[in-house]
DNA sequence: ATCGTAACGGTTGAT
DNA sequence: GTATCAACCGTTACG
């Protein structure tokens, strides 16, 4: 069960154990990195823990992406598609064919390897539930695999795949197609679940005002970005509702390396600009678009006026730097050209 | 003071 | 429908 309003770190900025920081909170990391503000800098202003400045600004820099890795499900299935194919292909040549026989000619033909070779008791279930209602083939495999043994747990390999189907890349989750894209903001799938601290408190969005009012050409990039943050006002009963549907959930397309390639992404001049944060909970204000993250006292710099840890828009967040920073004329960059 | 990172407790989603 | 598992998350603390 999760904390209603997330908690509060040792900065005051708010979170959600376990949840990822919502991509607006990630961009402007990006943005104030590449504007020449210090992690350290960084951190303080937006209240996120200096780790998780630190290893966003790494995936960032690694990877070209701002997005969270795929969170959860499983190692990636062995049964795809074309191993399907193959069976199917197996049993209708000759309907007898053993499970562990199938197996074998999967080895043998190359159609998978030692480490994505399914097991008996997938390529059984996959008679069964995928290949047709062979009823009596089943009944007879299943007599037969007794026969032969056990069938076989998960495969003791299979942490190496060389396939297409795998979930999103762990270790290096962002496509390889964007990942040295300079200065985009990768996105590279749907904001993954209901249970940001946005949806949990509920928070409008300005964002989808932008949907609104914005120019048409960037109806599509906004309702993505809508998407992706998925703003709503929720009831405790809607919180747990996926709010995109399952189909369109991930975006990205399956690489041939296992890696997840996304089928748009966002650039951050492509989002509306900053606003004066606006404060939507007496407790915090937080919206994931770019506008609001704030929440208790806010942070100043040790010499400097107040500053608005994430509604701060670029020219503050340069003056801020400057005062930061003696060498930020080497690092001139708009927030057009992020 | 700053930064990198391991440990930790947590969430998520495929199986 | 539930449990398991392994991926991820951000925070914290330490060096």
């Amino acid at each position: 069960m999760e904390p209603a309003f997330g908690e509060v770190n040792q900065l005051g900025g708010v979170f959600v154990n376990g949840r990822p920081l919502p991509n607006a909170i990630r961009i402007r990391i990006v943005e104030l990195a590449q504007l020449g503000i210090r992690p350290c800098d960084i951190s303080r202003q937006l209240r996120v823990s200096h780790g998780c400045v630190s290893k966003i600004l790494a995936r960032y820099n690694e990877t070209g992406s701002i997005l969270p890795g795929a969170i959860g499900g499983s190692k990636p299935r062995v049964t795809t598609p074309t191993v399907v194919r193959h069976i199917r292909t197996y049993k209708q040549r000759d309907p007898g064919i053993f499970a562990w026989e199938i197996r074998d000619k999967l080895l043998a033909d190359g159609v998978c390897d030692k480490f994505n070779l399914p097991s008996v008791s997938s390529i059984s279930r996959i008679l069964r539930n995928k290949i047709g209602t062979l009823s009596h083939l089943s009944h007879r495999e299943g007599s037969k695999e007794a026969a032969h043994g056990t069938p076989q747990p998960a495969l003791p390999c299979n942490h190496i795949y060389s396939y297409p189907t795998s979930i999103a890349g762990r270790k290096v989750p962002s496509p390889p197609g964007m990942a040295t894209l300079p200065g985009h903001m990768a996105v590279h799938r749907i904001w993954p679940s209901s249970h940001s601290v946005t949806d949990i408190l509920g928070i409008r969005s300005i964002t989808e005002q932008a949907i609104g009012e914005g120019p048409p050409v960037h109806g599509s990039r906004l309702e993505e970005w809508s998407s992706i943050n998925r703003i709503h006002f929720s009831t405790s009963s809607d919180v747990d509702k996926p709010h995109v549907d399952p189909e369109t959930k991930y975006t990205q397309v399956q690489m041939p390396n296992g890696l997840s390639r996304v089928s748009s992404c966002v650039r951050v001049s492509s989002l509306p600009p900053y606003h004066t944060p606006t404060q939507a909970s007496p407790y915090m204000g937080y919206s994931t678009t770019s506008t609001g993250y704030v929440a208790g006292p806010i942070w100043q710099p040790p010499n400097s006026s107040t500053l608005s840890p994430h509604g701060c828009d670029i020219s503050s967040a340069l003056s801020f730097k400057s005062m930061s920073s003696a060498s930020e004329n080497s690092h001139r960059v708009t927030a057009s050209v992020l």
